[in-house]
DNA sequence: AGCACGCCGACT
DNA sequence: GTCGGCGTGCTC
């Protein structure tokens, strides 16, 4: 084969700029590159980046002087190179870099930007005359601080660049290099216990035991460890982990020590896959009821003929069962699988339940793992060969990075409560839409994909009933159970009639009282967390404000504090008004914390536990608090939006939501869809075999229609009505939009930029724009913001309106005296 | 994004 | 006279 030369390459960097760098391989790297390789490259003065080979070609650029690449840092591609044309698709559609999209998709593990760690290798035996003064000078600096970034490393050196230093104490030995993956990442080991070869004989046991009765620790020990690992049993098993052992035996290292000493036991290491601890037994077999069957075969003939199908179930229509039934029929054609899930429903019951039926084949991908986690996903999605059936998976349950992983072989990809917003990502660009980013990749991949959820987004509803995708409909619930019955208690009436307890109608307390008294469960929803959203001065109407943002502090009893939910500004609880000396001051509306402590005052008896983001910060306390519930050590849960995610329980008799108005009189066009949907949702938590669930829906509005529309659940009702609205008042799915923000440390000058690009942007896209305006917060960490919404004809090309977006944009962003403004792009925003 | 360069104000 | 503020422009 004749060996082309390989000269240069394009590069993506993990930076916000657009296009990519070249750079020049250097002799001795010709021939080991290839697309989707790692190198890290010089950038700018002092900067060093591992990028990603885009391509290898032979056009020498001009116009300015070509660096070379430094190193490389894998043998084999670690993104293969047909998913670029992913990335780029995702990186044009949401208007953003290359780099942005690498940052997003890649898992830090493989990013490793500028903060190369050097590490000081302390078994290295410096040979005084061997190293040069460079060398001895950044050596010396290791030593002292163990680890160390290139930068420091960089100022530390005399002539300011280290790197070449780095590189010739690197291949001494003298010092590692964390980023080049191969030395910094360890695969987790666990040490095992086992019996030595001479005890290996019943015989010699019996008499060992015998021998250890003066030791009776040690007796013990041997004991256990015969009993764990099922001695002469047929299902015997020769190891047993030495934590696992000595925790339950209660016994120290010592005792295990000395029988070692003995030559009774040995240790072996073992190398344990992170990621397959929850492997448990492969549970197969359910049956799919005649509901699930007939939807099962219309989904199959769906996907064979769209390349999307929504899969409308209500809730508790067994939507899970007929996910697996699929997921294993791709796994029988040797594809890949991609299960996504909106974030915090990866942490509840679906995910052991797939775990248990696809074990080793299944991985989990979730922001909540660490990095060499995900590096290990990521490697094992990339090497995933039908062939074979090792150390690889096939299915990947995962939140909406997941859609990134560089799978060869997709067959299918499941979006799970497709409706979900938290599918879209608000921050760092890329802001892309999870779902609507995997139906791309399934275009490019001929992967299908099926959504599935109880109350479909209006977009996709939209293109389901337009023949765009394929429509499965599954309107009965899973066994015996019925939808609840839902009820409206009148908020103003009752607290006309001074008939409330606390924030309790007397439907709701009535309906909570006879469900605890026949042992049931109870839901609580309220969407706002704290005590109190605002407090205020009963005399003057001083209302505290966060120093940075542009709200009312929310009142959090637990701590007597007052917290802004935007930047987490705190201050105590002033016992007097500021403004006017009063010390009469009030808390204002209500959140999940006063509920808690209302619930335990009315039901002193009731077992109580909330949910919010103030209960499930740590670990797994969400796991827990589900995990409580589920178990029957919890009669009422109280929670924000947290409780409709996903969660599938078997006691529930009455859900109560505490005040639907503050759904619905929020200010944006999906307000009422996402009431409907949040309300359906919670609603469907509700329902116990064989008896019926309840729902109490408080409202001072009883009679609005999506209320109305809930109690009949009537989906189809409110999609057309929404659906008019959305024409008429022009935004998705008829119009697409794309929302500008605008942020300055200055309010004038946000001002007169927002006022400059309005002029232009009414130049070129006229009534199409809308702003600026005030977003509902108009200041966040002493960011002020202004906003815009561009409403543009599906029929109009996006790619040139987004062009031309982007020319003004950089118009604006180039004049003089607007360096300080900061513009997002959100396309489709949520 | 970072970082260097460069042009203006208040200091040893 | 210089130190350092941040506004501007460039990075293969």
């Amino acid at each position: 084969m004749i060996h082309h030369p390989q000269r240069f390459v394009d590069v993506i960097l993990p930076l916000p700029l657009p296009g990519k760098f070249t750079y020049s391989v250097p002799e001795e790297m010709n021939g080991e590159l290839q697309p989707g390789v790692r190198v890290i490259v010089q950038f700018g003065k002092k900067k060093f980046y591992s990028a990603l080979i885009h391509r290898i070609h032979n056009e020498e650029p001009s116009g300015y002087e070509i660096k070379s690449i430094e190193t490389v840092l894998d043998k084999q591609p670690v993104v293969h190179p047909e998913l670029f044309e992913f990335w780029e698709w995702i990186a044009s559609y949401y208007h953003c870099s290359l780099g942005e999209v690498m940052k997003a998709a890649l898992p830090s593990g493989l990013k490793l930007e500028s903060e190369t760690r050097v590490i000081f290798n302390p078994e290295f035996e410096e040979d005084k005359n061997d190293l040069s003064s460079r060398e001895r000078l950044i050596l010396t600096f290791l030593r002292i601080r163990k680890i160390s970034s290139v930068s420091d490393l960089n100022r530390a050196d005399e002539k300011g660049n280290a790197y070449s230093v780095i590189k010739s104490l690197l291949s001494r030995g003298a010092i590692s290099v964390e980023e080049s993956l191969r030395s910094g990442y360890k695969p987790r080991t666990e040490t095992f216990v086992r019996l030595a070869e001479a005890y290996s004989g019943e015989s010699r046991l019996t008499e060992l035991v015998d021998d250890l009765s003066r030791a009776p620790k040690q007796q013990e020990l041997l004991m256990r460890f015969l009993e764990y690992t099922r001695f002469g049993n047929e299902e015997a098993i020769p190891e047993y982990s030495k934590k696992r052992l000595l925790e339950k035996v209660g016994t120290t290292t010592a005792t295990l020590n000395t029988l070692i000493k003995k030559g009774v036991f040995e240790l072996a290491e073992r190398r344990v896959d992170r990621l397959s601890q929850y492997a448990g037994n492969i549970r197969e077999g359910f049956e799919l009821s005649q509901a699930q069957e007939q939807a099962y075969a219309e989904i199959e003939q769906n996907l064979e003929e769209k390349q999307v199908t929504l899969l409308h179930g209500v809730t508790s229509s067994g939507k899970t069962e007929i996910y697996i039934r699929l997921i294993k029929k791709y796994i029988q054609e040797n594809k890949q699988v991609l299960y996504l899930l909106p974030e915090i429903a990866l942490t509840t019951q679906i995910v052991q339940r797939l775990k248990q039926v696809f074990g080793d084949k299944a991985g989990i991908y979730h922001s909540r793992f660490n990095d060499a986690e995900r590096v290990e996903i990521w490697n094992k999605v990339l090497n995933f060969d039908p062939e074979s059936d090792e150390n690889q998976y096939q299915v990947i349950i995962g939140a909406r990075s997941s859609v990134f992983l560089p799978y060869r072989f997709p067959g299918l990809i499941i979006v799970d409560e497709e409706h979900e917003n938290s599918y879209k990502q608000f921050d760092p660009a890329p802001r892309y839409h999870a779902r609507d980013a995997a139906i791309v990749l399934s275009h490019l991949t001929g992967a299908r994909v099926l959504l599935g959820t109880a109350t479909p987004a209006i977009e996709s509803y939209f293109n389901a009933l337009s023949g765009k995708y394929g429509l499965v409909e599954l309107s009965e619930r899973f066994k015996q159970i019925e939808l609840p019955k839902i009820l409206t208690a009148d908020l103003r009436d009752a607290y006309k009639r001074k008939q409330m307890r606390g924030h309790f109608t007397p439907l709701l307390f009535e309906e909570i009282e006879k469900a605890l008294e026949a042992n049931e469960q109870v839901i609580l929803f309220q969407n706002r967390r704290g005590f109190a959203p605002f407090i205020e001065c009963k005399t003057c109407g001083w209302v505290p404000k966060c120093k940075h943002c542009d709200v009312s502090l929310t009142y959090h009893k637990h701590n007597n504090s007052l917290v802004c939910h935007y930047c987490g500004y705190t201050i105590h609880h002033p016992t007097n008004c500021q403004a006017c000396g009063s010390n009469e001051i009030n808390t204002k509306g209500f959140g999940t914390e006063k509920i808690e402590d209302e619930v335990s005052l009315i039901f002193p008896e009731a077992r109580i536990a909330r949910m919010d983001l103030d209960t499930t910060r740590a670990r797994k306390s969400f796991e827990k608090i589900i995990h409580d519930y589920d178990s029957g050590k919890i009669d009422i849960l109280i929670g924000t939006q947290m409780v409709t995610k996903g969660l599938d329980f078997q006691n529930v008799s009455v859900v109560g939501i505490l005040n639907a108005d503050n759904l619905l009189n929020y200010p944006d066009f999906r307000a009422y869809e996402r009431s409907y949907q949040l309300m359906a949702q919670v609603s469907g938590r509700a329902g116990r075999k064989y008896r019926q669930g309840k729902v109490i829906i408080q409202t001072s509005e009883p009679d609005h229609h999506i209320i109305q529309q809930v109690i009949q659940n009537d989906y189809l009702g409110m999609y057309k009505g929404q659906l008019a609205e959305r024409k008429h008042f022009k935004y998705p799915p008829y119009y697409r939009l794309i929302g500008l923000v605008l942020k300055h440390r200055d309010k004038r000058e946000v001002e007169r930029i927002a006022n400059q690009l309005a002029s232009m942007l009414k130049r070129s896209f006229r009534s199409r724009v809308l702003g600026p305006e005030d977003p509902v917060i108009n200041r966040i960490q002493n960011w002020y913001i202004k906003q815009f919404w561009l409403k543009i004809e599906r029929e109009i090309s996006i790619v040139s309106a987004k062009k031309k977006l982007q020319e003004i944009l950089d118009e604006v962003k180039t004049q003089p005296g607007n360096s300080g403004v900061q513009i997002n792009i959100d396309v489709d925003p949520m």
